[in-house]
DNA sequence: CCGAAACTGTACCCGTGGTACAGCGCCGGC
DNA sequence: GCCGGCGCTGTACCACGGGTACAGTTTCGG
Protein backbone atom coordinates (compact mmCIF):
# COMPACT_ATOMS: atom_id res chain seq x y z
CA UNK A 1 0.00 0.00 0.00
CA UNK A 2 3.15 2.43 0.28
CA UNK A 3 4.63 1.47 -2.87
CA UNK A 4 4.27 3.96 -5.15
CA UNK A 5 3.50 3.75 -8.84
CA UNK A 6 7.06 3.83 -9.70
CA UNK A 7 7.52 0.87 -7.40
CA UNK A 8 9.75 2.71 -4.36
CA UNK A 9 8.84 1.36 -0.95
CA UNK A 10 8.40 4.37 1.42
CA UNK A 11 9.89 3.32 5.08
CA UNK A 12 9.02 5.65 8.12
CA UNK A 13 11.54 5.97 11.30
CA UNK A 14 9.69 5.41 14.36
CA UNK A 15 6.84 3.46 12.94
CA UNK A 16 8.35 1.81 10.05
CA UNK A 17 5.86 0.37 7.49
CA UNK A 18 4.41 -3.15 8.51
CA UNK A 19 6.75 -3.16 11.82
CA UNK A 20 3.74 -3.37 14.22
CA UNK A 21 2.45 -6.06 12.12
CA UNK A 22 5.46 -8.23 11.63
CA UNK A 23 5.45 -7.77 15.42
CA UNK A 24 1.64 -8.78 15.83
CA UNK A 25 2.19 -11.53 13.44
CA UNK A 26 5.17 -13.25 15.52
CA UNK A 27 3.45 -12.60 18.68
CA UNK A 28 0.04 -14.66 17.21
CA UNK A 29 2.41 -16.85 15.47
CA UNK A 30 3.50 -18.03 18.63
CA UNK A 31 0.62 -17.86 20.55
CA UNK A 32 -1.26 -20.00 17.83
CA UNK A 33 1.13 -22.92 17.80
CA UNK A 34 1.21 -22.62 21.50
CA UNK A 35 -2.84 -22.79 22.45
CA UNK A 36 -4.34 -22.64 19.27
CA UNK A 37 -6.24 -20.04 17.04
CA UNK A 38 -9.35 -19.92 18.57
CA UNK A 39 -8.06 -19.04 22.49
CA UNK A 40 -5.33 -16.72 20.91
CA UNK A 41 -7.28 -13.51 21.90
CA UNK A 42 -6.74 -10.47 20.43
CA UNK A 43 -6.37 -8.32 23.45
CA UNK A 44 -3.08 -10.46 25.02
CA UNK A 45 -1.34 -9.76 21.55
CA UNK A 46 -2.26 -5.78 21.53
CA UNK A 47 -1.14 -5.99 25.14
CA UNK A 48 1.98 -7.58 24.45
CA UNK A 49 2.58 -5.58 21.03
CA UNK A 50 1.56 -2.39 23.06
CA UNK A 51 -0.75 -1.08 21.00
CA UNK A 52 -4.79 -0.39 21.39
CA UNK A 53 -7.46 -2.77 19.93
CA UNK A 54 -7.82 0.23 17.29
CA UNK A 55 -4.67 -0.72 16.56
CA UNK A 56 -5.19 -4.35 15.62
CA UNK A 57 -8.03 -3.46 13.41
CA UNK A 58 -6.14 -0.95 11.62
CA UNK A 59 -3.94 -3.76 10.32
CA UNK A 60 -6.37 -6.72 10.11
CA UNK A 61 -9.75 -6.33 9.30
CA UNK A 62 -10.74 -8.96 11.63
CA UNK A 63 -8.97 -12.08 13.31
CA UNK A 64 -9.56 -14.46 9.72
CA UNK A 65 -7.34 -11.68 8.10
CA UNK A 66 -4.82 -11.97 10.58
CA UNK A 67 -5.17 -15.97 10.10
CA UNK A 68 -4.53 -15.50 6.75
CA UNK A 69 -1.44 -12.96 6.87
CA UNK A 70 -0.03 -15.65 9.42
CA UNK A 71 -0.31 -18.61 7.26
CA UNK A 72 0.47 -16.90 4.14
CA UNK A 73 3.53 -15.88 5.74
CA UNK A 74 4.62 -18.92 7.18
CA UNK A 75 3.89 -21.38 3.95
CA UNK A 76 6.26 -18.35 2.29
CA UNK A 77 9.15 -19.05 4.96
CA UNK A 78 8.99 -22.71 4.35
CA UNK A 79 9.51 -22.88 0.60
CA UNK A 80 12.57 -20.77 1.21
CA UNK A 81 13.81 -23.03 3.77
CA UNK A 82 13.34 -25.83 1.45
CA UNK A 83 14.58 -23.88 -1.64
CA UNK A 84 17.74 -23.16 0.44
CA UNK A 85 18.33 -26.97 1.50
CA UNK A 86 18.05 -28.46 -1.78
CA UNK A 87 20.20 -25.87 -3.47
CA UNK A 88 23.09 -26.36 -1.08
CA UNK A 89 22.19 -29.88 -1.17
CA UNK A 90 22.98 -29.69 -5.10
CA UNK A 91 26.30 -27.96 -4.82
CA UNK A 92 27.81 -30.77 -2.87
CA UNK A 93 27.11 -33.72 -5.49
CA UNK A 94 25.67 -34.34 -9.23
CA UNK A 95 23.77 -37.47 -8.51
CA UNK A 96 20.43 -36.91 -7.85
CA UNK A 97 19.73 -39.73 -4.98
CA UNK A 98 22.79 -38.53 -3.40
CA UNK A 99 21.84 -35.12 -3.47
CA UNK A 100 18.28 -35.68 -1.75
CA UNK A 101 20.01 -37.75 0.78
CA UNK A 102 22.51 -34.54 1.26
CA UNK A 103 19.59 -32.96 2.10
CA UNK A 104 17.59 -34.95 4.15
CA UNK A 105 21.01 -35.21 6.44
CA UNK A 106 21.35 -31.26 6.24
CA UNK A 107 17.32 -31.00 7.11
CA UNK A 108 17.65 -33.00 10.01
CA UNK A 109 20.99 -31.14 11.20
CA UNK A 110 19.11 -27.99 10.86
CA UNK A 111 15.82 -29.54 13.15
CA UNK A 112 18.47 -30.92 15.64
CA UNK A 113 19.80 -27.50 16.14
CA UNK A 114 16.70 -25.91 16.88
CA UNK A 115 16.89 -24.34 20.10
CA UNK A 116 14.30 -26.34 22.50
CA UNK A 117 11.86 -28.31 20.20
CA UNK A 118 10.03 -27.47 16.63
CA UNK A 119 7.81 -24.67 17.31
CA UNK A 120 5.08 -26.37 15.63
CA UNK A 121 3.52 -26.19 12.80
CA UNK A 122 1.15 -23.58 11.69
CA UNK A 123 -0.58 -25.89 9.08
CA UNK A 124 -0.89 -28.85 11.41
CA UNK A 125 -2.64 -26.44 14.00
CA UNK A 126 -4.96 -25.00 11.09
CA UNK A 127 -5.98 -28.26 10.27
CA UNK A 128 -7.10 -29.15 13.52
CA UNK A 129 -9.33 -26.06 13.76
CA UNK A 130 -10.55 -26.12 10.03
CA UNK A 131 -13.71 -24.76 10.49
CA UNK A 132 -12.93 -22.28 12.39
CA UNK A 133 -11.43 -20.73 8.90
CA UNK A 134 -12.69 -19.44 5.47
CA UNK A 135 -12.35 -22.16 2.70
CA UNK A 136 -9.69 -19.75 0.84
CA UNK A 137 -7.16 -20.64 4.40
CA UNK A 138 -8.38 -24.39 4.26
CA UNK A 139 -7.62 -24.08 0.35
CA UNK A 140 -4.07 -22.12 1.15
CA UNK A 141 -3.07 -25.11 3.31
CA UNK A 142 -4.12 -27.57 1.18
CA UNK A 143 -1.64 -25.80 -1.57
CA UNK A 144 0.87 -25.79 1.00
CA UNK A 145 1.44 -29.50 1.54
CA UNK A 146 0.66 -30.18 -2.05
CA UNK A 147 3.63 -28.04 -2.77
CA UNK A 148 6.04 -30.48 -0.62
CA UNK A 149 4.54 -33.45 -2.45
CA UNK A 150 5.63 -31.99 -5.72
CA UNK A 151 9.06 -30.73 -4.27
CA UNK A 152 9.24 -34.64 -2.79
CA UNK A 153 8.11 -35.67 -5.88
CA UNK A 154 10.48 -34.22 -8.83
CA UNK A 155 13.73 -35.36 -6.38
CA UNK A 156 12.28 -38.76 -6.59
CA UNK A 157 11.15 -38.93 -9.91
CA UNK A 158 14.91 -37.86 -10.75
CA UNK A 159 16.08 -40.17 -8.48
CA UNK A 160 14.08 -43.27 -9.92
CA UNK A 161 15.33 -42.63 -13.35
CA UNK A 162 18.65 -43.40 -12.38
CA UNK A 163 18.25 -45.75 -9.97
CA UNK A 164 15.40 -48.45 -10.36
CA UNK A 165 14.18 -48.97 -6.97
CA UNK A 166 14.24 -52.12 -5.43
CA UNK A 167 10.59 -52.99 -4.66
CA UNK A 168 7.75 -51.10 -6.98
CA UNK A 169 6.99 -47.59 -5.19
CA UNK A 170 4.51 -45.16 -5.84
CA UNK A 171 6.28 -41.58 -6.06
CA UNK A 172 3.50 -39.65 -4.77
CA UNK A 173 3.10 -41.74 -1.53
CA UNK A 174 7.02 -41.52 -0.79
CA UNK A 175 6.94 -37.55 -1.20
CA UNK A 176 3.65 -37.41 0.76
CA UNK A 177 5.75 -39.10 3.70
CA UNK A 178 8.42 -36.97 3.53
CA UNK A 179 5.24 -34.27 4.80
CA UNK A 180 3.60 -36.76 6.60
CA UNK A 181 6.57 -37.84 8.88
CA UNK A 182 7.64 -34.05 9.71
CA UNK A 183 3.97 -33.28 10.73
CA UNK A 184 4.00 -36.54 13.01
CA UNK A 185 7.22 -35.96 14.18
CA UNK A 186 6.69 -32.28 15.41
CA UNK A 187 3.32 -33.73 17.02
CA UNK A 188 5.24 -36.71 18.63
CA UNK A 189 8.02 -33.98 19.65
CA UNK A 190 5.89 -32.03 21.42
CA UNK A 191 4.05 -34.24 23.22
CA UNK A 192 6.88 -36.17 24.42
CA UNK A 193 8.70 -33.14 24.83
CA UNK A 194 11.78 -34.16 22.79
CA UNK A 195 13.35 -32.32 19.96
CA UNK A 196 15.50 -35.15 19.17
CA UNK A 197 12.45 -37.19 17.76
CA UNK A 198 11.63 -35.00 14.53
CA UNK A 199 15.13 -35.53 13.37
CA UNK A 200 15.29 -39.04 13.95
CA UNK A 201 12.55 -39.38 12.11
CA UNK A 202 13.88 -37.92 9.03
CA UNK A 203 16.69 -39.62 9.02
CA UNK A 204 14.52 -43.01 9.16
CA UNK A 205 12.70 -41.74 6.14
CA UNK A 206 16.04 -41.33 4.35
CA UNK A 207 17.15 -44.94 5.49
CA UNK A 208 14.29 -45.72 3.87
CA UNK A 209 15.29 -43.97 0.51
CA UNK A 210 18.42 -45.45 0.93
CA UNK A 211 16.95 -49.14 1.03
CA UNK A 212 15.38 -48.25 -1.93
CA UNK A 213 17.30 -47.08 -4.74
CA UNK A 214 20.93 -47.10 -3.23
CA UNK A 215 22.51 -50.40 -4.67
CA UNK A 216 25.90 -50.43 -2.66
CA UNK A 217 25.58 -52.21 1.37
CA UNK B 1 -21.04 -43.05 41.95
CA UNK B 2 -23.87 -45.22 41.02
CA UNK B 3 -22.11 -48.58 41.90
CA UNK B 4 -22.79 -49.86 45.34
CA UNK B 5 -20.46 -51.71 47.47
CA UNK B 6 -21.54 -55.34 46.77
CA UNK B 7 -19.84 -54.05 43.14
CA UNK B 8 -23.82 -53.89 41.81
CA UNK B 9 -23.86 -51.47 38.94
CA UNK B 10 -27.64 -49.76 38.53
CA UNK B 11 -29.07 -48.43 36.04
CA UNK B 12 -31.92 -46.35 35.03
CA UNK B 13 -34.99 -46.35 31.98
CA UNK B 14 -35.17 -43.23 30.49
CA UNK B 15 -32.89 -41.65 31.62
CA UNK B 16 -29.76 -44.57 31.91
CA UNK B 17 -26.81 -43.62 34.28
CA UNK B 18 -23.86 -42.07 31.98
CA UNK B 19 -26.44 -42.14 28.86
CA UNK B 20 -26.38 -37.87 28.73
CA UNK B 21 -22.95 -37.92 29.75
CA UNK B 22 -21.44 -40.37 26.19
CA UNK B 23 -23.87 -38.47 24.05
CA UNK B 24 -22.30 -35.39 25.74
CA UNK B 25 -19.12 -36.87 24.58
CA UNK B 26 -19.79 -38.28 21.57
CA UNK B 27 -20.96 -34.49 20.33
CA UNK B 28 -18.05 -33.07 22.05
CA UNK B 29 -15.52 -35.63 20.71
CA UNK B 30 -16.61 -34.69 16.88
CA UNK B 31 -16.87 -30.62 17.73
CA UNK B 32 -13.38 -30.82 19.03
CA UNK B 33 -11.82 -32.79 16.22
CA UNK B 34 -13.32 -30.08 13.95
CA UNK B 35 -12.48 -26.91 15.66
CA UNK B 36 -10.50 -27.46 18.56
CA UNK B 37 -11.28 -27.27 22.21
CA UNK B 38 -11.33 -23.55 22.54
CA UNK B 39 -14.07 -23.39 19.76
CA UNK B 40 -16.58 -25.83 21.08
CA UNK B 41 -19.21 -24.10 23.21
CA UNK B 42 -20.56 -25.91 26.04
CA UNK B 43 -23.97 -24.16 24.61
CA UNK B 44 -23.34 -25.74 21.45
CA UNK B 45 -22.85 -29.13 23.21
CA UNK B 46 -25.79 -28.78 25.50
CA UNK B 47 -28.72 -27.72 22.80
CA UNK B 48 -27.32 -30.91 20.57
CA UNK B 49 -27.85 -32.81 23.97
CA UNK B 50 -31.05 -31.86 24.51
CA UNK B 51 -29.95 -30.72 27.92
CA UNK B 52 -29.55 -27.47 29.87
CA UNK B 53 -26.13 -25.53 30.74
CA UNK B 54 -27.00 -26.69 34.68
CA UNK B 55 -26.91 -30.42 33.01
CA UNK B 56 -24.04 -30.20 31.93
CA UNK B 57 -22.01 -28.65 34.98
CA UNK B 58 -23.89 -31.72 36.85
CA UNK B 59 -21.97 -34.19 34.73
CA UNK B 60 -18.74 -32.16 34.49
CA UNK B 61 -17.22 -29.91 37.03
CA UNK B 62 -15.47 -27.65 34.42
CA UNK B 63 -14.76 -27.78 30.82
CA UNK B 64 -11.14 -29.19 31.76
CA UNK B 65 -13.18 -32.51 33.06
CA UNK B 66 -14.90 -32.40 29.70
CA UNK B 67 -11.10 -32.46 28.23
CA UNK B 68 -10.15 -35.24 30.21
CA UNK B 69 -12.60 -37.23 30.16
CA UNK B 70 -12.57 -37.10 26.48
CA UNK B 71 -9.00 -37.75 25.82
CA UNK B 72 -9.19 -40.30 28.47
CA UNK B 73 -11.97 -42.28 26.82
CA UNK B 74 -10.09 -41.62 23.48
CA UNK B 75 -7.09 -43.53 24.53
CA UNK B 76 -8.64 -46.82 26.24
CA UNK B 77 -10.75 -47.08 22.50
CA UNK B 78 -7.28 -46.73 20.63
CA UNK B 79 -5.83 -49.67 23.24
CA UNK B 80 -8.66 -51.87 22.68
CA UNK B 81 -8.18 -51.42 18.62
CA UNK B 82 -4.43 -52.01 18.77
CA UNK B 83 -4.97 -55.08 21.06
CA UNK B 84 -7.77 -56.60 18.51
CA UNK B 85 -5.30 -55.77 15.82
CA UNK B 86 -2.77 -57.47 16.75
CA UNK B 87 -3.67 -60.46 18.16
CA UNK B 88 -5.52 -61.37 15.36
CA UNK B 89 -3.02 -61.50 13.25
CA UNK B 90 -1.12 -63.27 15.89
CA UNK B 91 -3.78 -65.94 14.91
CA UNK B 92 -2.37 -66.04 11.63
CA UNK B 93 0.98 -66.28 11.66
CA UNK B 94 3.79 -67.75 14.27
CA UNK B 95 6.74 -65.40 12.97
CA UNK B 96 6.96 -62.46 14.77
CA UNK B 97 8.10 -60.16 11.37
CA UNK B 98 5.45 -61.91 9.33
CA UNK B 99 2.65 -61.15 12.44
CA UNK B 100 3.85 -57.62 12.24
CA UNK B 101 3.53 -57.52 8.68
CA UNK B 102 -0.25 -58.94 8.83
CA UNK B 103 -0.98 -56.57 12.07
CA UNK B 104 0.12 -53.81 9.17
CA UNK B 105 -1.95 -54.63 6.72
CA UNK B 106 -5.09 -55.07 8.41
CA UNK B 107 -4.31 -51.52 9.95
CA UNK B 108 -4.02 -50.24 6.11
CA UNK B 109 -7.53 -51.87 5.31
CA UNK B 110 -9.00 -50.67 8.32
CA UNK B 111 -8.26 -47.37 7.74
CA UNK B 112 -9.33 -47.64 4.02
CA UNK B 113 -12.37 -49.15 5.52
CA UNK B 114 -13.55 -45.78 7.38
CA UNK B 115 -16.73 -43.75 5.93
CA UNK B 116 -15.02 -40.86 4.53
CA UNK B 117 -11.44 -39.99 6.00
CA UNK B 118 -10.19 -40.87 9.39
CA UNK B 119 -11.87 -38.15 11.35
CA UNK B 120 -8.85 -36.80 13.03
CA UNK B 121 -6.90 -38.00 16.20
CA UNK B 122 -7.86 -36.05 19.57
CA UNK B 123 -3.98 -36.34 21.11
CA UNK B 124 -2.91 -34.11 17.90
CA UNK B 125 -5.99 -31.86 18.45
CA UNK B 126 -4.82 -31.29 22.01
CA UNK B 127 -0.96 -31.00 21.09
CA UNK B 128 -1.54 -27.95 19.26
CA UNK B 129 -3.89 -26.66 21.97
CA UNK B 130 -2.07 -27.65 25.13
CA UNK B 131 -1.07 -25.01 27.18
CA UNK B 132 -5.14 -24.92 27.13
CA UNK B 133 -4.50 -27.98 29.30
CA UNK B 134 -3.48 -28.92 32.52
CA UNK B 135 -0.16 -30.30 33.34
CA UNK B 136 -2.40 -33.99 34.06
CA UNK B 137 -3.91 -33.90 30.46
CA UNK B 138 -1.03 -32.97 28.71
CA UNK B 139 0.76 -36.07 30.80
CA UNK B 140 -2.01 -38.45 29.57
CA UNK B 141 -1.48 -37.46 26.27
CA UNK B 142 2.13 -38.21 26.45
CA UNK B 143 1.43 -41.68 28.33
CA UNK B 144 -0.58 -42.36 25.18
CA UNK B 145 2.50 -41.52 22.60
CA UNK B 146 4.57 -44.08 24.55
CA UNK B 147 2.24 -46.84 25.00
CA UNK B 148 2.44 -46.74 21.14
CA UNK B 149 5.92 -46.96 21.09
CA UNK B 150 6.09 -49.26 23.76
CA UNK B 151 3.70 -51.73 21.86
CA UNK B 152 5.61 -51.57 18.40
CA UNK B 153 9.09 -51.87 20.28
CA UNK B 154 7.71 -54.89 21.79
CA UNK B 155 7.41 -56.27 18.44
CA UNK B 156 10.11 -54.67 16.55
CA UNK B 157 12.24 -56.03 19.12
CA UNK B 158 10.90 -59.99 18.72
CA UNK B 159 11.30 -59.54 15.18
CA UNK B 160 14.93 -57.79 15.67
CA UNK B 161 15.99 -61.06 17.55
CA UNK B 162 15.49 -63.22 14.44
CA UNK B 163 15.75 -61.20 11.35
CA UNK B 164 19.19 -59.48 11.70
CA UNK B 165 18.42 -56.25 10.40
CA UNK B 166 20.04 -55.08 6.88
CA UNK B 167 21.12 -52.03 8.19
CA UNK B 168 21.66 -50.43 12.15
CA UNK B 169 18.19 -49.50 13.12
CA UNK B 170 17.38 -47.65 16.92
CA UNK B 171 14.11 -49.77 17.24
CA UNK B 172 12.75 -46.71 19.48
CA UNK B 173 13.28 -44.56 16.20
CA UNK B 174 11.56 -47.04 13.90
CA UNK B 175 8.68 -47.80 16.76
CA UNK B 176 7.94 -43.77 17.04
CA UNK B 177 7.98 -43.96 13.19
CA UNK B 178 4.63 -45.70 13.11
CA UNK B 179 3.06 -43.33 15.50
CA UNK B 180 4.88 -40.14 13.47
CA UNK B 181 2.59 -41.81 10.45
CA UNK B 182 -0.35 -42.20 11.71
CA UNK B 183 -0.48 -38.64 13.49
CA UNK B 184 1.08 -37.18 10.11
CA UNK B 185 -0.96 -39.43 7.95
CA UNK B 186 -4.39 -38.20 9.59
CA UNK B 187 -3.35 -34.81 9.21
CA UNK B 188 -2.14 -34.57 5.57
CA UNK B 189 -5.37 -36.77 4.29
CA UNK B 190 -7.23 -34.27 6.39
CA UNK B 191 -5.61 -31.59 5.25
CA UNK B 192 -5.45 -32.53 1.06
CA UNK B 193 -9.55 -34.08 1.93
CA UNK B 194 -8.13 -37.82 0.39
CA UNK B 195 -8.76 -40.41 3.01
CA UNK B 196 -6.74 -42.76 1.14
CA UNK B 197 -3.07 -41.13 1.82
CA UNK B 198 -3.35 -42.61 5.49
CA UNK B 199 -3.67 -45.97 4.77
CA UNK B 200 -0.80 -45.83 2.30
CA UNK B 201 1.21 -44.00 4.57
CA UNK B 202 1.26 -47.53 6.70
CA UNK B 203 1.68 -49.40 3.86
CA UNK B 204 4.57 -47.39 3.01
CA UNK B 205 6.01 -48.39 6.92
CA UNK B 206 5.55 -51.77 6.05
CA UNK B 207 7.29 -51.67 3.06
CA UNK B 208 10.24 -49.72 4.99
CA UNK B 209 9.77 -52.56 7.59
CA UNK B 210 10.00 -55.54 4.79
CA UNK B 211 13.22 -53.59 2.93
CA UNK B 212 15.09 -53.90 6.79
CA UNK B 213 14.30 -57.18 8.05
CA UNK B 214 12.96 -59.46 5.00
CA UNK B 215 15.44 -61.16 3.64
CA UNK B 216 13.87 -62.95 0.19
CA UNK B 217 13.21 -60.86 -2.68
C1' DC C 1 2.85 22.97 6.35
C1' DC C 2 -0.14 19.44 4.13
C1' DG C 3 -1.63 14.90 3.85
C1' DA C 4 -1.57 10.41 4.81
C1' DA C 5 -0.06 6.51 7.61
C1' DA C 6 -0.40 4.70 11.87
C1' DC C 7 -2.35 4.78 15.26
C1' DT C 8 -5.57 6.15 20.14
C1' DG C 9 -10.05 6.62 22.75
C1' DT C 10 -14.66 5.74 23.66
C1' DA C 11 -18.72 3.43 23.56
C1' DC C 12 -21.39 -0.44 22.79
C1' DC C 13 -23.28 -5.33 21.49
C1' DC C 14 -23.31 -10.21 21.90
C1' DG C 15 -21.66 -14.85 22.95
C1' DT C 16 -19.30 -17.85 26.12
C1' DG C 17 -17.35 -19.76 30.38
C1' DG C 18 -18.38 -20.06 34.88
C1' DT C 19 -20.82 -19.62 39.56
C1' DA C 20 -24.60 -20.23 42.66
C1' DC C 21 -28.55 -22.03 44.06
C1' DA C 22 -33.29 -23.68 44.51
C1' DG C 23 -36.40 -26.90 42.78
C1' DC C 24 -38.50 -31.00 40.47
C1' DG C 25 -39.61 -35.64 38.37
C1' DC C 26 -38.73 -40.29 38.25
C1' DC C 27 -37.18 -44.68 39.77
C1' DG C 28 -35.40 -48.29 42.97
C1' DG C 29 -35.16 -49.91 47.53
C1' DC C 30 -37.16 -50.71 51.66
C1' DG D 1 -46.44 -46.22 49.25
C1' DC D 2 -43.09 -43.20 50.35
C1' DC D 3 -38.27 -41.68 50.76
C1' DG D 4 -33.98 -40.46 48.81
C1' DG D 5 -31.02 -39.50 45.48
C1' DC D 6 -29.85 -39.26 40.61
C1' DG D 7 -30.33 -36.50 36.86
C1' DC D 8 -31.52 -33.03 35.67
C1' DT D 9 -34.25 -27.72 34.94
C1' DG D 10 -34.67 -22.61 35.74
C1' DT D 11 -33.07 -18.27 37.00
C1' DA D 12 -29.93 -14.88 37.85
C1' DC D 13 -25.67 -12.99 37.45
C1' DC D 14 -20.58 -11.81 36.28
C1' DA D 15 -16.29 -11.05 33.53
C1' DC D 16 -14.03 -11.38 29.35
C1' DG D 17 -13.32 -11.55 24.47
C1' DG D 18 -14.52 -10.74 19.46
C1' DG D 19 -16.21 -7.40 16.81
C1' DT D 20 -18.25 -2.77 15.10
C1' DA D 21 -18.23 2.13 14.61
C1' DC D 22 -16.16 6.24 14.26
C1' DA D 23 -14.01 10.51 15.68
C1' DG D 24 -9.70 12.28 16.95
C1' DT D 25 -4.42 12.51 17.29
C1' DT D 26 0.55 12.00 16.38
C1' DT D 27 4.31 11.67 13.37
C1' DC D 28 6.79 12.02 9.35
C1' DG D 29 7.98 12.65 4.37
C1' DG D 30 7.45 15.43 0.48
Amino acid sequence: MLERTDGVVLERAGRKRGETRERLLDLAERAVLEKGFAATSIDELIVAAGITKSGFFYHFRDKGELAKALLTRYLERDEVILDDLFDRAAELHEDPLHRFLIALKLFAEMLADLPGAHPGCLAASYCYQDTLFSQEIRDLNAAGVRAWRARFRGHLAEIAALHPPRIPVDLDVLADMAATLVEGGIMVSRVLRDGAILPKQILAYRDHIRLLFLREH
